[in-house]
DNA sequence: AAGGATTGCTTTTTT
DNA sequence: AGCAATCCTT
């Protein structure tokens, strides 16, 4: 029996107590949302620590995300002190392979200075490839050749090994191995490279692999069920001696499987370790037991799941608004006025967040907000690392770390443009082909043998010597220095600034990305461009920041908010058609999507779908999602709005401006019946006649929505116990 | 070689 | 609708 008063247990129910100090040994904590995933975790390290004398050195934890890392690694600063806590190495999956492959270089058929590939970059690398085997990229797309690539990486096959059934694996094939050639000729990994390398070295390897064993003797992950096979193969590998592996799953919140992620790890896990000590923590501290109710109701219906029976102690609680809107405009703005009435019963906009299955559909949000003076964040998207001028910069720096890098050779040779046109680049990249090399490489060559136009050997010689001197440069310079020196040399800001607003916000961008690099002088240049490839925009919210957050709902995983919504509920974007043309399995894979969302909410939870959505341009009509379904009629404000009911007035302008009413989350059950109804004809005694658009009770108040016949007046809202307003006489 | 006009394509989700 | 790739003109 564990003393539940141990100071590292206190506040942790029974379950989390067993979870937490279990015997050492395989362990698999299979979870709820809001259960305290994370919490159990870092505090089986914490335990570890203090109480077995585990050494700091020997624990390796994995998180899904930078952001839950940093966090894990603050809660464990202040429960066992500093030194402990970054004496362990705690980190994605990517950046603990990152920082292997770079200390075991030597082993490996790349150099310790390699870079990093983002999605931009890999499908610029694959582009050149299709071009280079001649394939018609209408047929071939680089997209999908990427997409197979990858997960054929993510299944630990090479090249050679890729099965070729048709034609088309054949293609897939050869661009596969043209693919990783070019990887290889620009020291360049894909972020796929990352997991796979390191299990290539450990596989061959058994003195490395022995070494890390020792020093990973301690191996806990979190978001299990998103792992993917090179991942749970490098996990075998470390851990099938020692077997002391600690997960933490939670198979209905599994949202990566087109990424190469594979819920049947938990399966392999059972087999691979038959001693495997099974937890369950069902345990929900997060939301309420409508909200719960709800997303347990939806997740239900999912095939092939362990039930799991889910409680909270939170009884009760605010019931979920469900609302149907006119168009992506109108159910902007329903959360829009929605948020402002929340703001005036006293919440914080950070305790709110929107949520939506695309990145597209944030569009409307941020115009209505922008309109509406309302601030928020945008989490995703167009990344800040994404943009074009953040990633000339970075191509500039890159190079100067590794000049045989062709990728951003490529991108940045003629940027600002400076006399390199197309007809000399594909000089010089297919003079790169034939000698094998590195296109700066190849360019030294012509130049040397006086082989270009005598029109180009002017700046090819000026570009050439640029890069050379920064890479001496960087030696001897911060970050911060070299970019400084970069900018000047290539005038970089004249070249952005143009006079145009968009120059100006695109060098204010640059200045940004100086700023990071000023903010850490200690970091070498290779590592802070292994830094910037492997953040992502979720690591970067600041809680504090007064703002609504808006975001996907793949990147809400793990995050929680007091209120949430969840927008565009329809058929064909929730599940998105991708999926429904797909299989069912993918089908099942957006409910839980849907789940995940749901057991963001803590508070209050607002449901929206749109009539007709903005689509290409043209604005088509939708239908509710088939997911609304399943939600309980017990907990939803307005039940029927989930019909597919369009008989009841759409396309009234003035529904459009339609105010909604002010819903603050309450948690006490109402307790007086609507004399009001939708629909209902109404007088009043200043406005005149109107029709009832909406009735919510709301406290112990009903809070009636009156669209008026006279159009000067439109849409107020009363509370139906204090204004003039009486059933009108039928005619 | 650079800038402007036209076409055609896109929307899943991201470490 | 918006954007990137491509074509076309100078």
């Amino acid at each position: 029996m564990v003393d539940q008063t141990h100071p590292l247990l206190r506040n942790l129910n029974t379950q989390q107590c067993e979870a937490v100090t279990v015997a050492d040994g395989p362990v698999l904590v299979l979870a709820g949302p809001g259960s305290g995933k994370t919490r159990v975790l870092t505090h089986r390290i914490a335990w570890m620590l203090s109480e077995i004398q585990t050494p700091a050195w020997q624990i390796l934890a994995v998180t899904f995300t930078n952001k839950a890392a940093r966090q894990m690694r603050e809660r464990l600063t202040t429960m066992v002190g500093r030194e402990t806590a970054l004496d362990m190495s705690v980190g994605t999956f990517h950046a603990t392979c990152a920082r292997i492959l770079r200390r075991e270089a030597e082993h490996t058929r790349f150099s310790r200075d390699y870079l990093i590939l983002d999605a931009d970059d890999q499908l610029a690398l694959m582009k050149l490839v299709v071009k280079e085997l001649g394939l018609d990229d209408k047929k071939y797309r680089p997209a999908a050749l990427l997409n197979a690539v990858s997960q054929a990486k993510n299944e630990l096959l090479t090249p050679e090994q890729y099965p070729i059934r048709t034609y088309h694996d054949e293609i897939v094939a050869r661009a596969f191995t043209r693919y990783q050639a070019a990887l290889r000729s620009s020291n360049a990994l894909d972020f796929d490279d990352l997991l796979v390398e390191p299990v290539r070295l450990f596989q061959t390897e058994a003195e490395l692999l022995e070494k890390y064993r020792r020093r990973f003797r301690y191996i806990l992950v979190d978001e299990f069920q998103d792992t993917n096979l090179a991942q749970y193969v490098l996990l075998r590998l470390l851990t099938q001696e020692h077997r002391s592996l600690y997960a933490v799953a939670d198979e209905d919140q599994s949202i990566y499987s087109w990424r190469g992620a594979d819920y049947r790890n938990i399966r392999r896990l059972r087999q691979d370790y038959p001693e495997l000590t099974q937890i369950l923590l069902t345990e929900n501290y997060r939301s309420t037991e409508v909200i719960l109710n709800a997303a347990q109701a939806v997740i239900a219906h999912n095939p092939d799941r362990t039930p799991k029976q889910l409680f909270t102690k939170k009884k009760g609680g605010a019931t979920i608004t469900l609302r149907e809107a006119y168009d992506e405009q109108e159910e902007a703005a329903f959360v829009a006025r929605e948020i402002q009435s929340l703001q005036r019963t006293g919440k914080a906009l950070n305790e709110i967040a929107v949520m939506y299955r695309t990145n597209a559909q944030s569009r409307a949000l941020e115009e209505t907000f922008i309109r509406e003076k309302l601030p928020y964040r945008l989490i995703g998207g167009v990344r800040f690392y994404a943009r074009k001028e953040i990633k000339d910069v970075l191509a500039y720096l890159r190079l100067a770390q590794n000049s045989d890098d062709n990728i951003s050779f490529q991108r940045v040779v003629n940027v600002p443009a400076r006399g390199i046109g197309t007809r000399t680049l594909a000089t010089i990249v297919e003079s790169a082909t034939q000698a094998n090399c590195s296109a700066y490489q190849a360019a030294q060559q012509l130049l040397q043998e006086r082989a270009l136009g005598s029109r180009a050997e002017r700046p090819v010689q000026f570009f050439l010597s640029l890069v050379a001197g920064w890479q001496e440069a960087r030696e001897s310079m911060t970050v911060v220095a070299l970019l400084d020196r970069i900018l000047g040399e290539v005038d970089y800001q004249s070249f952005l600034r143009d006079g145009s607003d968009e120059g100006e916000s695109r060098w204010e961008n640059v200045l940004a990305l100086r700023a990071v690099t000023a903010e850490k002088p200690d970091l070498t240049l290779i590592d802070f461009l292994t830094e910037v490839a492997l953040v992502a925009d979720v690591d970067d919210i600041d809680e504090e920041v007064r703002a609504v957050t808006l975001l996907t709902l793949h990147s809400a995983k793990g995050l929680e908010y007091p209120i949430v919504f969840i927008t565009g509920l329809e058929e064909g974007l929730l599940p998105h058609s991708r999926s429904i043309e797909d299989s069912p399995e993918a089908v099942a894979e957006e409910r839980r999507l849907f789940y995940v969302g749901i057991t963001r909410a803590e508070e209050r939870l607002y449901l929206s779908y749109a009539f007709r959505r903005g689509w290409y341009g043209n604005s088509d009509p939708t239908g509710p999602s088939r997911f609304l379904g399943d939600l309980p009629n017990t907990g939803l404000a307005n039940p029927k709005a989930r019909s597919n009911n369009r008989s009841q007035g759409w396309g009234g302008s003035s529904w459009k401006t339609a105010p909604t009413q002010a819903a603050p989350a309450r948690r006490e059950r109402t307790s007086i019946q609507p004399r009001f109804q939708r629909g209902q004809r109404v007088h009043h005694r200043r406005f005149g006649d109107g029709a009832v658009q909406e009735s919510v009770i709301e406290g112990n108040e009903e809070i009636v929505t009156v669209l008026f016949f006279d159009n000067r007046i439109g849409v107020k809202q009363f509370l139906a116990s204090m204004a003039p307003l009486e059933p009108a006489a039928e005619h």
